[in-house]
DNA sequence: AAATTATATCCGTGTCTGCGGATAAATCAA
DNA sequence: TTGATTTATCCGCAGACACGGATATAATTT
């Protein structure tokens, strides 16, 4: 009980929604991509990263000096229907829309070093 | 974007969770009924509806000095994505089976009085 | 080794939320 | 009106968490 409410808790932050979903529809994703997506400090990210992580949501991969995070496929079954909700009724909010397009427009700049 | 977060947070107290689930397995509860079920003083079932109120989770319906609240059907779409996804899968969670026997148990006593 | 880049963690501060006893408000009965 | 019942709100306290600059860690390059 205490572990699903928990994973309701890592959604409960507005910048961590916005991870997420961001994550859903690229992919894979590394701290420096959401900085500047977010437009947060880098220690901001790091924090909602790590409580993500915490809470069953994300997984890493480490490529050199990046880290890369996805969310976790494989474990919480209930994250995957949580995730179709969201799917569903999330990707027509404005904020969402301009989150997935400022990241295409940074990605498309990006130097290819830091795939 | 804070709207949905919102709704997620209400999510993340084990005891609101606990509520919901009751109320989605039993339809309409009023605060005694909770008090009973969940041992826990008036105050604190009184203060976590308060908040699954403002977070648009349940409607309240007075019916003399009784206060009766229902999951609010109607209104957020996605309350209703979330709670089939709750449905399938926290239904099989040791503290949901013996919160829906312990309001079985506490109904079938209770004077007809307060229905 | 030294410098550089990317990320993680530390730190103090402020806000939010939980708790539950105490009190207030609302409703009904006598 | 008085009293009883149910519920809502108030209150001080404690813990969790958000913030973001500063610092530490990790990996790579030179």
């Amino acid at each position: 009980m205490k572990h699903h409410a928990q994973i309701f808790k890592a959604l409960s932050d507005p910048i961590r929604l916005r991870i997420v979903l961001l994550l859903q529809s690229e992919g894979e994703l590394c701290v420096c991509d959401l900085m500047a997506v977010l437009k947060l400090p880098q220690s901001t990210v790091s924090r909602h990263l790590a409580y993500l992580k915490r809470s069953c949501w994300v997984d890493t991969r480490r490529e050199g000096v990046w880290m890369h995070y996805t969310l976790s496929r494989g474990s919480c079954a209930i994250c995957k229907g949580l995730l179709q909700i969201l799917e569903q009724h999330a990707y027509d909010l404005p904020e969402v829309a301009s989150d997935r397009s400022a990241l295409a427009a940074f990605l498309k700049e990006k130097p290819s070093g830091c795939s």
